[in-house]
This record gives C-alpha cells, structure tokens and sequence, in this order.
DNA sequence: GTCTATACGATGATAGAC
DNA sequence: GTCTATCATCGTATAGAC
C-alpha cells in the first residue's frame, strides 16, 4: 500500500460524517475529502456507500457484542449455580453498561453511538438490515435470558417489554449530549455510571411489574 | 383551482412515500409522479421539500396535539378538585392512548405514526428541528404534568424518565406492523387497546419507583 | 393564480486507463 | 492500487403558457 491505512482513515471519516449529518446526508466525496482519499478509493476497498457501512457498523459492534454476550452468559452461570433464575436487573446491566460505558471508549466512539442509535428506526430497509443482521443474534440472546429471568411471565407480553427497552435504550444513545428542550435549572449528569443506574431502576420496574 | 386539490395530493403521496421510503430517500419526481403532478408544484405550493415535509407533519400533528394536551389538562382539572396529585397512570394514558390509537384513524394514519416514531432519531438537523417546533410545547405540557403527579421527584430523574417515556413510544410508533425477528410461536397483539395497557404497565411502574 | 417545460450544479456509481 | 471521465438522477430555480 502506499498511503498509510487509507482503508481507516475512510472508516473514520465516514463513521464521524454519518453520524453527524446522516448517512444519506453525507456524499462520498466529503468521506473522501476528509480521508484525503480519491472517490473511487471507497468502491475499492468496500465496493459500495453501503458497503462501507456496514464495514463502519462492524468494526465496532462485533467487539461490544461479544462483551455484552459474555456479561450476560456470565450472570445466568452464576444463577444456574445457585439453582435459581438470574435477577431481572443484573441481565439488563449485563446488557445496558458496556452500551453506556463504550461513549467514554475513545474519540469516535461517542459518534459510533449516536449512529448506533439511529439504526433502529432508519426508513431505508436495506439500511436497516444491514444493522439488523449484526444485532438481531444479541437480541435472541436478551430475550432468551430475560424469560429465564421472568419464568412466569406470558411470552407476548415479554415480548413487547423487550422491545420497550431496546426502545429506550435506541433513544437515550441518540439523545446524549444532544438534549431538546431543557427547562432551565435542569442539568442531568449524562456520564455512563449514573445513566445506567437511572436506566436499570425504570427498566427493571418495569419489566417485573405484574401484568393484568 | 383546475384540478381537484393538488396540494393535497402531494401532501398525501408524499406522507406515504417519506414514510415508505424516508425523506432523503424520496425524490420529489416520485412524489409528482404519484401525485400526477408537475414537479414544480413543490415549488409553488411549499416551496422547498423541507417545508413539504413540515407541512405532511403539521397536517396531522396539531389536531393530535390538541387532542393529548385537552386529555392532559382534562386530568389535571379532575385532581385539582380531589385536592390531591393526579395519577401518574393517568397522566401517561391521556398522551399515550390517543397517540396509538391515531394508526387506526383513517387511511395513511399508519404511515404518519411511523414518519413520527423515527422523527427524533432523525439525524438531519434541519428536519429534527422542524418536527421538534411541533411537538416541543406538548413535551413541556407533559413534562410539566408529570412533575405535578410526582412531586417528590428530583428533577433531573424525572427529567430522564419523561425520556425513557417519549424513547419508547418513539420505538414502538416506527415498530407497529413492522417486527424484526419474531420468535416462532409469538404473535404479539398490535391493535391500540392492547398496547396502550401493555405500554401503560410498563411506563406507570418506571416512572413511579422510588430512586436510589 | 395554477401549472408546464426546461435548465443548472451536485450527487452516487461505474468503467477503464495508468 | 489509484485516478479520470462519464452517466443518470437529484433538489432547485426560472420563464412563461393558460
């Protein structure tokens, strides 16, 4: 190669630039002019705009999917010694933390969350499948521990509160450090700590509140 | 006029196809041309496609509005009389049921709540804001209400909570009819009844636990 | 007032030279 | 591996027909 990884620095131009203006806001002649890279450097090193995507996607989310994986697998073995169902909170903050924690990981990172937020509820399909299949694995895997957690609870209604804090979640990761609307004497501490305590005590409740 | 209501033609092409499709990846050829209208007539009309997309969301927003702030101020009214602070399930359900219940109100009502759950997430500024200048004062209104309901509050949890609240409606808004990885055997109920108390549950039992 | 026809600069993508 | 040239399509703007 002749220029020093123009492979990352496209990733990182691309994963700052998405997250900011929006991926079909963003050209790839910005992503290339800020890599310092030709235009047609992105169709040879990932082949497509989506392509590149999924590789800015990947690059970070296939490690924190792991370590969320493992936080989780860990609470249901320690459960599985003491021969009872893992506790609803301690599954929601084997999932939650590493998701808050990683805003601090590095520069981009905050970006990378942001960005991350968003894919859920991206219009474009194919967009949103790109996400999906690199998510959707780790869904299975919460929803699988939390009706460990919840054995009497019906499978519907687990079903919809899953989806009420992957929801919760989407939105708090795309809403940190850019509020609307703060009345005024208002301050929320936004570090990953006190988010996550905040998150787990309404999640919890609401997970574990009997249903009609 | 020479043909009948043009305006809104492209007001309802256009609700369906940003919605379908999203807003960056809806060209205006293809609003016109189901519409059967002439480019220009965006032009004309709105003036630019960013204010076609406020005018698709203000179409349907303000009389929705009005309709969550009247229940609002409604239970307020009630609990003044009782002398006492107003349920928090009641707060939630006068801006929860009529938000959810709005997907069965009519043709292209579905697509609209979709257009609405992905606003926030929206990561163009312009067109953030442009939804937020609609629906900001009923933030506020529900904010407001919400601390009435709990006054022994602090108030910067109650002001993540009111996130973790408008986060999940946003969720589940762009998530009706449109569910990723089912597991076999799960059909969850979508119709508005069945959500509004599944969400109700969920939200009442977040917001009112006690915090550490 | 309402609408049509047309043009302009910029975009995502590609083919092929070097 | 890198770059130039080229293409269809995009949002917008304008001139003028009815």
């Amino acid at each position: 190669m002749s220029q020093p990884d123009t492979k990352q620095r496209l990733l990182d131009a691309a994963e700052r630039l998405f997250a900011a203006e929006g991926f079909h806001n963003t050209s790839l002649r910005a992503v290339t002019g800020e890599a310092e890279a030709n235009l047609a450097a992105v169709k040879y090193y990932f082949g497509s705009k989506e392509a590149l995507l999924e590789a800015v996607f990947a690059r970070r989310l296939v490690p924190l999917n792991t370590l969320r994986r493992d936080r989780m697998e860990e609470v249901r073995a320690l459960a599985r010694q003491t021969g009872r169902p893992p506790a609803t909170a301690d599954i929601l903050r084997a999932f939650i933390e590493p998701t808050l924690r990683f805003r601090e990981s590095g520069p981009g990172a905050e970006a990378f969350v942001r960005l991350v937020g968003r894919a859920l509820a991206e219009p474009d399909d194919t967009i949103r499948k790109i996400f999906l299949g690199l998510v959707e694995p780790l869904f299975r895997y919460l929803h699988e521990s939390l009706t460990d957690a919840l054995p009497g609870m019906p499978q519907d209604v687990l079903f919809w509160r899953l989806h009420f804090v992957i929801g919760t979640l989407s939105h708090i990761m795309c809403l940190c450090g850019h509020f609307h609307g703060l009345p005024p004497g208002v301050s929320p501490s936004t570090d990953a700590g006190s988010l996550t305590t905040l998150l787990l005590d309404f999640l919890t409740a609401g997970m574990e509140v009997p249903c009609a």
